[in-house]
DNA sequence: CTTGACCCTGTAGTTTACTTCAGGCTTTAT
DNA sequence: ATAAAGCCTGAAGTAAACTACAGGGTCAAG
């Protein structure tokens, strides 16, 4: 019972256009898939978790680019030592940990203000999302007093 | 003794071009600063706290559009409730938590390889980079020995 | 057996986020 | 005082990531 979704099928599964997918695979972020008779694209069910994991990482920031290099690895693995793969996951470890730290400062900052922020149907003149946001570090500042 | 850093002297301290810095104020991103005399951008050393949190929230993935809506809250808080800038805040809030969902997922992927890989000089043909990360949810999966 | 939904390739157009260029003032170092 | 370095505006150019044709096969339903 090997199924096969067609292009079709497998983008609405995933989300995206079917041009999008074709897209993928000229940049070579999807392996090219078996074809039917008729040059049909026939993809295996593992394709929606490529995809998912393409998306996931264009939504944290990754490039095509860089995610083609992730997904390289995969495909080159043959010819590449297991030390060389290995040192790439971890640089790669390091930025998303890197991405991570970041967006968790962002968090703090957003948390601050939604904390601080009164709620309710007055004038917002005083939450100062900015200048919350613009700090790098949470450092604690003159409190503001409502 | 209020200072101010001409665009130069701010580029280079943030890491971007001058062009990226006009680039920024033209989109609304940054506020358009004081001018001296002869029509040069004086800025207050707040604004590389400004860049710096552009930056961020770039690299973690959002749009200058949807970096200028976060700051866009700041210029006209005057004009809307509390409410508004609490629900709004809230809203970035779930995206970035989201986010750091995202990179968690992709972290613990790409650790499983690192963890599982041998890091020696043989051929990496059973580091199946692919297959982890391309997994959204790490089911245990038959364990590879090595 | 034809009509409509789906697929193909290849090329052109769009949006986002810059970057480069042209032409011309200002400031600073020698 | 003059030349190099820095700043200005406005417009054009570029790279990445799609998105939209144009022109043409395929296939299940009626």
């Amino acid at each position: 019972m090997a199924e096969f979704y067609r292009i079709g099928a497998l983008a609405k599964q995933a989300g995206v256009s079917v041009e999008t997918l074709r897209f993928y695979e000229q940049q070579g972020l999807l392996p090219k898939p078996e074809r039917s008779e008729s040059g049909y694209r026939l993809y295996p069910k593992e394709a929606l978790n490529q995809v998912a994991f393409i998306l996931r990482a264009k939504a944290v920031g990754f490039s095509l680019k860089d995610i083609a290099g992730l997904l390289d690895l995969e495909i080159n693995r043959e010819q590449e030592t297991c030390q060389t793969v290995k040192n790439f996951a971890q640089e790669k470890l390091a930025e998303i940990e890197n991405k991570i730290r970041e967006l968790e400062q962002m968090r703090n900052a957003l948390k601050r203000i939604t904390d601080a922020c009164c709620g309710g149907t007055l004038s917002a003149s005083h939450c100062t999302i900015l200048s919350a946001l613009a700090e790098g570090n949470p450092e604690p500042e003159t409190p503001h007093v409502y």
